[in-house]
DNA sequence: CTTCGATGAGAAAACGTTTTCACATAGAAA
DNA sequence: TTTCTATGTGAAAACGTTTTCTCATCGAAG
């Protein structure tokens, strides 16, 4: 980090360059440049000029500071690492690029205060909005945004705060629908391979209402074997053979991801537990991988891109239409492939 | 987009409010806040905790309007959604962030007009530096950072141009590496299938390398058949099928990615060929997919993370030390898994 | 002819910092 | 004592825009 972007000297062309290459004042330049109509045809033709001829580039760190517009918008996610948020970045980046806005990316790790200090980095850069996810944050973080009139939204979370909006999917429905559709293939022997839940409501939720579900069917939800693990493949790997290992096995397993999944579908190959004829997995997140295990692996469907575009809709909206906008819960599809299949018969 | 970030009454404390709370300058209280030791004990400490009582944050426009310094850095990708540069996007901004600077991100999908415009955004939000994938890039990009003295670097590629530093491994190589690989193990009869090299430097540096290889040993590199194809499953699966209906089949074939590669093991699978006893297969990336296929592929692994830090320790380095991060060519390993093997015996 | 509203244009203030410059004060060197 | 250097502090300029006034000019309405 050195040398300088725009200093006095280099850089180029200031506006009043090109003011005065264009024979007119600074004001009109600014005008003629922000698309304001109360300007003549030919002041306006031989501004552009100038400015083109100049290679103008305007400086948006004084433009912002005098207009109090940024046209920046922060987004804080757990890590780019995994596909399920960089691809809403990217949804929520391309929206965005359209209207000229730019988007400061930064990552908290699934670690709240570290949250905090990336949100006040981005306040302190100007941002007008920030896109969050899930629906846990710190009192301080909210505290901030709420303070500072920065307005964010929470994505992969139906469940928005008093303040801001909320864009996604119920986590606790979609474990709840895992469940159902397991146990109307009539398995009984149910278990969850979970992502950490530690500071992720999202993990939580879906392990809840998955929990939920069960309970609801009348079963002990405390008699469903749960292991929780990274997301990475090998630890969905071991946690199956650790649900494997039990004295009941499950016949079902609901993965927190499909990453997870991926891992135990290798752990059943790799033991020769047959897929679906003795144990049926459900995956979550419908990543491109799903389509690759053998058999194809059964998923949720989260809409990543979907709410990265409809996060964007919302930060553009005018303040007017925003509240229509505030709360939109999507709808998860379960897209049913060949990892899972009626439950075994027992001779029992 | 309505509200504004930090109106002239919302907001809250600025610097003055800081200062007058603590009793000293303007001044003094910037000089607290940015560390210059050129102020006394118990007046820092005062401002401090007057900082800290307002909750003062500052304003990094104005602060880098005047400083001419912003601490923000850009990156265009081509695109998020594909694990190699969300991977090195994760490594600069976690690397970044450690030092306060903040990645403000764009995708240009392959689109060299599309990056220049990118380009002109964020020199106009006063990056210090941007990060490109590459090293075909249009004159205007080019001339623009030149002129505006922003410094760059070349990501993915290590042929650095004339001003910029360039990060990276040389594809070429790698597209060798892979043909002197296949060719050890007994294969005459070689095909490619590749990504679009359409704007595409480094999709054609791998075909160009591994066609110069293939004439370095003594063949017709013309003989080699070679398939174009988007970065998608299918596509790697339709460009499977065109080489495998061939009058002489390929016993060979190196993929421009793993997800090409992914998709040329599922036509694999899907028509009895056996693999690697009658076609071995080469993949690029070293995604985490490689090890999910079966037989798991042989790859050519790219080091997409630490791309990532190391431009971003190049962009923090200071001036003296640039010079000698300027041109960094990283090694480019090939890891040997299952999908390839000994070229198979013809009774011919 | 006036008076008016509309239109186009410029001068100068304002945005919130950092930085330059000047000025005290105090202890050390002469 | 005087002169110097080092140290801490404040006043005010500066960064490059946008925006608020103010002021002409002009054609239309009175």
């Amino acid at each position: 980090m050195a040398g300088r972007a725009q200093g006095p000297d280099s850089g180029g062309a200031k506006l009043i360059d090109v003011a005065r290459l264009a024979n007119c004042s600074l004001a009109t330049a600014s005008r003629v440049l922000n698309g304001n109509p109360r300007v003549g045809q030919d002041e306006r033709e031989r501004v552009m000029r100038a400015a083109a001829d100049l290679g103008y580039v305007p400086n948006g760190s004084a433009r912002a500071l005098r207009s109090t517009r940024s046209r920046l918008v922060g987004a804080i996610i757990p890590t780019l690492d995994h596909a399920i948020y960089a691809t809403m970045v990217d949804g929520l980046q391309a929206k965005l690029a359209e209207s000229g806005v730019s988007v400061i990316i930064s990552t908290s790790h699934y670690d709240l205060d570290l949250e905090f200090e990336q949100a006040r980095l981005l306040v302190e850069r100007g941002a007008e909005s920030i896109v969050l996810v899930g629906s846990a944050h710190s009192a301080q973080t909210m505290a901030l945004l709420d303070q500072k009139r920065v307005d964010y939204v929470l994505t992969y979370t139906s469940v928005a705060a008093d303040t801001g909006a909320a864009i996604g999917f119920d986590n606790e429905k979609a474990g709840a629908a895992a469940a159902r559709f397991l146990m109307d293939l009539g398995h009984t022997r149910l278990g969850m391979i979970a992502g950490i839940t530690t500071n992720n409501d999202r993990a939580k939720g879906r392990l809840d209402g998955f929990l939920a579900e069960v309970a609801a069917r009348g079963h002990d939800p405390e008699a469903v074997p749960v292991v929780e693990g990274a997301y990475k493949v090998e630890s969905g790997r071991q946690a199956m053979r650790s649900l494997m290992d039990l004295p009941v096995r499950p016949t079902a397993v609901f993965c927190g991801s499909d990453i997870l999944a991926t891992g135990a579908i290798k752990y059943c190959q790799q033991q020769g537990i047959a897929m679906p004829k003795e144990i049926s997995i459900v995956g979550f997140d419908n990543l491109e991988i799903a389509e690759l295990t053998a058999p194809e692996l059964t998923t949720l469907e989260v809409p990543a891109r979907e709410m990265g575009t409809l996060a964007a809709n919302y930060i553009l909206a005018p303040v007017a239409q925003k509240r229509y906008l505030r709360q939109t819960e999507l709808p998860i599809r379960i897209i049913v492939r060949g990892s899972t299949g009626a439950a075994p018969k027992f001779s029992e």
